[in-house]
DNA sequence: ACAAATTAGTTAGGTGCCATACTATATTCA
DNA sequence: TGAATATAGTATGGCACCTAACTAATTTGT
């Protein structure tokens, strides 16, 4: 028995300035290698959130996005319609036609045909829906807690504030075009909060 | 022709506060809204970084693991063993027949069987696969650069360091316990959850 | 009124990544 | 030496999410 099951060593796949550096001379580029290491912890970062939270939510045999809608139906009194759910959650109305069938087998939502509008299927919670919800709850916000919980509160109220600003640079590398992107001018950062 | 195809509307999925708020008071839990918040934005930024990395790379006909294979073989001479570079980007020995067999389709890499050891079948970089990341890193560096651009250079020193600490909270999701995490130098932090 | 256009949802097919199980080649040691 | 074991790489099948094309129902325009 060769158990060579890899349960995400976190050591490895963190990149280093001397890295960025690197590939940056090799090149002859001028950027700035703090801003790539940066950007390239942030993806790395990324990648591992995206899969942890896989993991996470599958101890209750949900994925990430099956989760989020059930939550968006708690929300909405328990009903809502699947077009509503893909915009809210931001994926596509395919995407979310998946998450509904599999929450639909597993019996946490069903569906049923619009009286109004014969094209519409509005989804429901189920009780088993809501129960799974309520019984998770504690675990899931637990460690969600602790996730952060190497920070102080001070230090997430800046986190919050960088991290929205990042989250805006993001577009940046899925824009047509580039954008330099400046830091708010010389003044202090501010605005930029579009919603709440 | 209703082109209602959705390209990442940044608005939406950007959780608040009083969800947060809210989804706690429902099940009456002891969690600090706050926290919660953070880790909410987190994953939601986490999900975003995952799918904007793809677009950015399949720009270049790349993916994510794809082009870090590539700069994996670069920074080895133009030559590693699949095992290594599984080893060094932290996936899985079968992700990396894949990422290999993409690469090699597109004449990117090339393999070689190795005569020492007749298992070993070790991965070249070919000019081409040279060439393309060459061609790329203006672009994709600047990218990176725009990404990180509405932090100043102090800023992005304090979000490295954050982010470093909750990188390292990520296991918090994924570990089989809850272990509760306190920001060093506080060595109590009356948190009392009990969960088995 | 009725064809054209729009909308809601679904199906079909593709990519990225993973875990499990398998093949082929060393290596160990009784 | 030869069976048991470990290792390198791969095939298979799964999930999450995507785009594009499709069906069915409703609205619009003349």
């Amino acid at each position: 028995m060769a158990n060579d099951n890899k349960v995400w060593n976190q050591n490895d796949a963190i990149p280093s300035l001397v890295q960025s550096k690197r590939q940056i001379e090799r090149y002859g580029l001028d950027v700035d290698a703090q801003a790539i290491l940066v950007a390239t912890r942030l993806l790395a970062a990324g990648t591992r959130l995206g899969h942890a939270s896989e993991v996470h939510f599958a101890r209750f045999g949900l994925s990430t996005g099956r989760y989020r809608v059930l939550v968006e139906l708690e929300d909405s009194e328990g009903e809502a319609l699947p077009s509503q759910l893909a915009e809210n959650l931001g994926v596509t109305r395919a995407t979310m036609t998946g998450l509904i069938d599999t929450l639909e087998r597993d019996g946490l939502v069903s569906r049923r045909t619009s009286a109004q509008d014969g094209r519409q299927r509005s989804v429901i919670l189920t009780e088993e829906g809501a129960r799974r919800l309520q019984a998770m709850a504690p675990e899931h916000f637990a460690r969600l807690e602790a996730m952060v919980g190497l920070l102080s509160i001070e230090e997430r109220g800046v986190f919050l504030d960088l991290l929205g600003r990042v989250t805006q640079g993001i577009s940046a590398l899925t824009d047509e075009t580039i954008e330099p992107n400046k830091p708010a001018g010389e003044s202090k950062k501010k605005q930029h909060r579009s919603k709440g």
